[in-house]
RNA sequence: GACUCGUUGGUGAAGUGGCUUAACACGCCGCCCUCUCAAGGCGGUAUUCACGGGUUCGAAACCCGUACGGGUUACCA
């Protein structure tokens, strides 16, 4: 019996050829330096913002060269696979108006290189691994779990490297017939790569991020299709697909750097070039004083899900992860303000190789004050409100029973050279602007005074001011300019740099005088502009207010 | 343990042998401006680049060693 003869025992429903999936899937035909990239997550129903950070890379380094970027499913370890998660991943990717060439979900399957998703490529899978076995380049395994834990113990007994390798593969070489019995008896199996390479020697490997690196050669006869359903694992996946699909560029966590060995033995024995790999550090969290990689499970903010629904802009997202993508993007962003960040010229070399960054929330958070401040009214109108629709009904509702008042409380101070910049989230809004609206002014709030605590005081400064001071029509500096008035008139400080020179002379300042008003009308004691405030709300507002009081 | 990547301030980092008495941004502190706040302006915030050796006229940068941190070591990706 040969090689050939087991390759069609253990595949006997495989029929087409390598040599036909390479005529199926030929050469891209694209203009020169045009990169293909892939975003190619795991079905879990959750994206990481690891993950997404490399989607981001990928994104940007095909646009900067007007190359392709699609999205592989890698569901190849179906025990993981959740409902939904390819909607996920594609909600999460349009969120951030980010548009595929080539993809796959439900029914659609846009793109020439398909299938997508990795469990329909069974067939390609195996017909890859049938000529390795034709070629004796891979071979059933029958060990057990026992058995691999035993192997294992029996290494790290005698302080040998672990693994199956070399003399330790004790399937690599059970003769045809052995194994053909195997098969036919019924016994479970793997197949394995007959690996070809030698610890003791290194090879040079071409890391795009971190450069030159000498790394041993791969001797592992590793696992490359599972026993239970015939799938492969993730690096025999990555070889088939990626040269089948003419990826150029590989984008992917840092973690993988360990297995490049594998990959570079298993394109090199297939004779297909190797991809340019960009490893890009892992996104960690300081805790207490270690930092740690951040996790799923006990850090919300893992998730890509926790920046939207926490109401954080989609370009404050991207710009912060740009600038842990490359540390120049901040300085080329603020030169040139108006340009998209896919103009940005994506250079591998300028990423930090440190091995890790802490995704800094305190820097997201300025990020995202700034965007929003730099929008416009209806930008932010138009933004919040999509952003409420989803996730806070009483916003939502707000927005929608004056949506021009509603413009007009968030133009203050808005559309200048110098923005307000307080709001940090769409969901901070309402904490800044609940109290235009009477049914929630009304609420029980407490009046936030400060410095002038006496009931009678303050009635006296309100009642004074608003018969005797109050003129709707006035401007910013008439208004101003009667609250002065006032202040003299009650013996106050009109002036702080007088009242600063002897503040025993008076009975208080024009500051202190103005938190009275600015308190009694919005019941806080910081808020934007007072002027502009009053404007907003109108004299009849205004004066029921007052009334209150 | 083995293999591997890394180590510049509170954080992200610039830095590729002399232009570095170490950029820039966030944070923090102080002052100024100001009717409050958010801002804005100005200044401070690493006597020094994990440590120890070496190469050199000269090192944060190059070499060696040590320490520390990360990753991998699955029929998970």
């Amino acid at each position: 019996m040969t090689n050939k003869d087991l390759a069609n025992i253990i595949f006997p429903h495989i029929t087409k050829t390598i040599a036909d999936y390479e005529k199926m899937y030929p050469k891209r035909n694209l203009e020169e330096g045009a990169c293909v990239t892939r975003f190619a997550p795991s079905p879990t129903g959750f994206v990481h913002i690891g993950n997404f950070l490399s989607c981001l890379i990928d994104y940007v380094i095909a646009k900067n060269t007007n190359g392709i970027f699609y999205v592989r499913n890698e569901d190849t370890d179906q025990k993981r696979e959740v409902e939904n998660a390819i909607q996920i991943i594609h909600d999460v990717m349009s969120f951030y108006d980010m548009k595929p060439n080539e993809y796959q979900k439900g029914d659609t399957v846009v793109g020439k290189y398909g299938p997508y998703i990795q469990s329909e490529r069974k067939e390609i899978y195996q017909a890859f691994i049938k000529h390795l076995v034709e070629i004796g380049r891979a071979y059933p395994c029958f060990a057990t779990k026992e058995e691999l834990e035993e192997l294992r113990s029996a290494q790290e007994k005698i302080k040998a490297r672990t693994g199956y390798y070399g003399r330790y593969a004790r399937y690599r070489n059970l003769s045809i017939e052995e194994a053909v019995k195997k098969i036919e008896a019924g016994e479970k199996y793997v197949i394995r790569f007959k690996s070809m390479g030698d610890f003791e020697k290194k090879f040079k490997f071409m890391d795009e991020v971190r450069g030159l690196l000498y790394l041993p050669e791969n001797d592992e006869d590793f696992v490359i299709m599972k026993s239970e359903d015939g799938l492969p694992t993730y690096h025999f996946a990555h070889l088939v697909d990626d040269a089948l699909m003419h990826t150029t560029h590989v984008v992917r966590g840092e973690e993988w750097l360990s297995s490049v060995p594998k990959h570079v033995e298993l394109f090199a024995t297939f004779d297909y070039p190797l991809p340019k790999y960009i490893h890009i550090p892992l996104i960690l969290k300081q805790d207490g004083d270690i930092k740690r990689k951040i996790s799923k499970r006990k850090d919300p903010e893992a998730s890509m899900q926790y920046y939207e629904e926490a109401g954080y802009p989609k370009e404050a997202v991207i710009e912060s992860l740009m600038t842990i993508a490359n540390s120049n993007y901040e300085q080329w962003h603020t030169e040139y303000p108006e340009k998209n960040y896919l103009d940005f010229i994506f250079d591998p070399k300028k990423m930090s190789a440190t091995g890790g960054a802490l995704y800094d929330i305190e820097k997201l958070n300025n990020i995202s004050k700034n965007v929003i401040a730099k929008m416009t009214k209806e930008e932010l109108k138009e933004a919040s409100y999509e952003w409420a629709c989803k996730y806070n009904s009483d916003l939502k509702e707000i927005i929608e029973r004056d949506p021009k008042y509603y413009m007009s409380i968030l133009n203050i101070e808005r559309e200048s050279t110098k923005p307000r910049k307080d709001i940090t989230t769409y969901a901070d809004i309402l904490n800044h602007i609940w109290y235009m609206y009477d049914d929630l002014f009304l609420k029980e709030v407490p009046y936030e005074f400060m410095k002038i605590t006496d009931k009678a005081e303050i009635k006296h400064i309100a009642s004074i001011y608003i018969e005797k001071y109050y003129h709707p029509s006035d401007n910013q500096d008439e208004w101003f300019g009667k609250i002065k008035t006032l202040c003299d008139e009650l013996g106050y400080a009109s002036n702080m740099k007088e009242y600063k020179q002897n503040p025993e002379k008076f009975k208080g300042n024009v500051a202190d005088i103005s938190t009275v008003l600015r308190v009694a009308l919005t019941k806080r004691a910081q808020t934007p502009d007072l002027y502009e405030i009053m404007q907003v709300l109108g004299e009849k507002k205004i004066k029921e207010r007052f009334a209150r009081l």
